[in-house]
DNA sequence: CGTGTGATTGCAAGCGCTTGCATTTTTGTA
DNA sequence: TACAAAAATGCAAGCGCTTGCAATCACACG
C-alpha cells in the first residue's frame, strides 16, 4: 500500500531465504513443487519481513486483472441521482459478490467513452469485465463498447435487439400492476410522475398505459408529469402538478423518492393521501415503509438482481453466452394507496 | 477489456507505424522528444487500430497505481447500515474528487487485515493509498494498519490521541446544537436514540449530556435508547421506548433514518410530532426535507468534507503531514422540532 | 557402487510499458 | 560544403512477478 520504494519484494524474501525467486513465488503460491518444509519457512519469513505481493505485477504476469469495473453512468453533478438508496443496495450487492469470486472492484462515475485521460485519450484495459448500473441514455454506446471490448453486463431496461447481457426488472410488469392496483380500488384518473426518456421509466410508462387500456381508459396527456429522479426537482417539478386536482385521483411515481415529493405537495396544498389521491411508487427504498403515509410500492429484487449479474459475469468471462434475464416485480401494499380504506 | 489475448499493443502499433516502441510509448503520452508529425500520425494509428493501452503494464512501469481503495468497513450482512444515504453521498464525493486528480478508485467493503486471498494470505499492494469511511469498531486496527501501510485518511470522530489522518464532523456540537434546540423550546425531557459503540455516536451523545448540563438538567438514563442504524431494527426498538411517553417531551435521533423510524412509532401510538414530542435528527439525508412532518436535522458537510479528505490523501502522498480536521454542523430547522409553533 | 527415479530447485524468458543514454537525422551557420 | 548543435529516434534495461524446462539432489535398487 505505501510507497512502491519501500516496499519489500520477492526478490528479498529469495535472498532472504536463501532461495530462488522462482521458489518463493511457488511457495507463497502454495505449490506443491516446493517441499512442505521450504514452503513453511518461506511463508514464515515473507510474513515477518512484512511482505505483501504487488498484484500488479502478479496480474501483468498473469494475463489478468481481477478486477471489474462497476460504472454508474450518472450525469455530473447530479449527486441526488446517486443517492437515490438502489445504487447503494445495488453496488453493495455487486461488491460483496464480485469479492466472493475474488474480483475487486474499480468504482466509475462516468462511462469510459468520455473519458479524456490527460495526455493519453485512450481507454485502458483496466478490468476484466464490466457492469454498468443503469443504461440511461447510452444504449448505443454501451452497446459498441461491449461489441468492441467484450464481457459487459448491464443492469437497466430489457428490450429485444440487445445483443449484450442485460439483466432489469420486468418495468412494464410493474408499472401495469401499481396502475391497476389503483384502477381496482376504483380510481379512475391516474397521473404519471416520471422521465419516460430513460429507458426504465419508458417502461413503466408502458405498463401504466397497458393497464389503463385494459380498463377501457386512455392516458390523458395532462396527467403524465416528466418528474426528474432529484427529489428536490421532483417537488419543484410537481409543484404546479398538484393544481391540477381534482382532475386526478390516483399517482404512479415511478420512484419512491419521487411518491415521497409528490406527497408532500398534496399535503401541502391540503389534499389527502390516500384519502382523497392514491399514490403507488416504485424500488421499496428502505425508508417507504416507515414514512407517513407509508408508500405502498413496487419492489425489485435488487438483491438477486446484483448476484445474477456477477454470475452472468463470471460465466461471459468463462466464455458462455448470456441471455438477458428479466425479473420478476412485486406490488407490496402499505397506505398510500388507500387499499385498507375500502375495506 | 477484453481478454488480454485479443488485445493490439504498444509493439503492434509500432510495427504498424515502422517506428520503435519508445517512440510510440512516447508519442501517446504526448511527448515533445516525438516530432509533432509522426506523434499525430503514431496517434492516429493507434487510434485506427482501436489501441488501448494496459494500464497495469504502464503502472508497474511508473511504480504507481494510480488508485486509492476506499473501505466502508461495514459488518458483511448489514445491507441498510450502508444504505444510509450518507454513504451514497460520500463515495460519490470521493470518486468524482479522486477522479479528478486522476487516481481510480478500488471499492472495498471488507477491511484489509481480516481479507484472506485463496492460497496467499498475504496484503495486496494494490493502491497507492486508502481511505476509510467510517472507523466504526476498528479504531486500533485502522491505526497499525496506518504505521505499517502508511498513506491513510479516515472519515470518523476526530479525538485527541490519533496518529493518522482523521477528517469528521464535530459531533459533539452537532450534538449539543440538536439538544440546546429543544431545550430552548422549552423541552425538559429529551431522550436520545443511537448506538454510543461507536465513536461518532458517543460524540453526538457527549454533546447532548453537554448541552443539559449547562441547562442545569442531568441524562435520565431510562431515556438513553441504544437504537441501530438499520431502519427495520431502529423501528423494532424504539417501539417498546414510545410507551414511555409522556415521561420525555423531545428527541435527539441520531440519524435521520432512525428519526423517521422513531416518528412512524410515534404516530402509530397516537403521540404527536411536534405538538406532544419534539425531534431532531441528524445527517440532512435528501428526504428529510419532504417527510411528514419534516426533519429538523443537524447538517453535515460532507461534499466539503470528501474534497478535504482527498486533499488531504493526496497531500500525505506527495510527502506532507495531515493533521486531522474538525467539519463545522449546522441546525437545520424543519417542521419536527415544533419551533414553528411557538411563535 | 553405478544409475534410474521422482522430488526440489533454479534459470531465463516474458507480461506490456517507460526512460536514460547512445545513436542517427536534421537544421543552422560559418 | 563542412561541421557543430539541436532534434528525433532507437536500444536495452528494468518494473515485480510467473512458469516451462533444464539442472540438481537425495535416495533406493540391482
Amino acid at each position: 500500500m505505501a510507497r512502491r520504494s519501500s516496499e519489500v519484494t520477492m526478490g528479498d524474501i529469495a535472498r532472504m531465504a536463501g532461495v530462488s525467486e522462482s521458489t518463493v513465488s511457488r511457495a507463497l503460491a502454495g505449490s506443491t513443487l516446493v517441499a512442505a518444509k521450504t514452503r513453511e519457512r518461506i511463508r514464515e519469513i515473507a510474513h515477518n519481513a512484512n511482505f505483501s505481493i504487488n498484484e500488479q505485477a502478479r496480474n501483468l504476469a498473469l494475463r489478468q486483472t481481477r478486477t471489474i469495473e462497476v460504472i454508474f453512468p450518472i450525469e455530473r453533478g447530479t449527486l441526488q441521482q446517486v443517492s437515490d438508496p438502489f445504487f447503494v443496495d445495488m453496488l453493495a450487492v455487486l461488491t460483496d459478490e464480485l469479492g466472493k469470486h475474488g474480483y475487486d472492484v474499480l468504482m466509475s462515475r462516468s462511462p469510459p467513452w468520455d473519458e479524456e485521460r490527460p495526455g493519453c485519450a485512450f481507454l485502458g484495459a483496466r478490468a476484466d469485465g464490466v457492469i454498468f448500473v443503469g443504461q440511461g441514455r447510452h444504449r448505443s454506446e454501451i452497446r459498441d463498447f461491449a461489441r468492441k471490448h467484450g464481457p459487459v453486463v448491464v443492469w437497466g431496461a430489457v428490450s429485444p435487439g440487445d445483443d449484450y447481457c442485460v439483466v432489469g426488472s420486468d418495468n412494464v410488469g410493474g408499472g401495469r400492476l401499481a396502475t391497476s392496483h389503483m384502477l381496482s380500488l376504483g380510481r379512475r384518473k391516474i397521473a404519471f410522475l416520471g422521465d419516460t426518456d430513460l429507458p426504465e421509466m419508458r417502461q413503466r410508462f408502458e405498463g401504466y398505459s397497458e393497464a389503463l387500456q385494459s380498463h377501457g381508459l386512455s392516458v390523458d396527456d395532462d396527467l403524465v408529469i416528466h418528474t426528474p429522479f432529484d427529489i428536490e426537482k421532483a417537488r419543484e417539478v410537481s409543484q404546479p402538478f398538484v393544481k391540477l386536482f381534482p382532475r386526478f385521483d390516483g399517482i404512479f411515481a415511478c420512484s419512491d423518492m419521487i411518491a415521497i415529493a409528490a406527497i408532500a405537495n398534496l399535503r401541502q396544498a391540503g389534499i389527502r393521501v390516500p384519502e382523497d389521491v392514491s399514490i403507488v411508487g416504485f424500488d421499496d427504498i428502505p425508508s417507504s415503509g416507515h414514512v407517513s403515509p407509508s408508500i405502498t410500492t413496487i419492489h425489485q429484487r435488487i438483491h438477486r438482481s446484483g448476484q445474477i449479474m456477477v454470475e452472468k459475469l463470471i460465466g461471459i468471462l468463462g466464455g458462455e453466452a448470456a441471455d438477458p434475464v428479466v425479473m420478476e416485480t412485486e406490488l407490496i401494499v402499505r397506505q398510500s394507496c388507500g387499499a385498507h380504506l375500502s375495506e
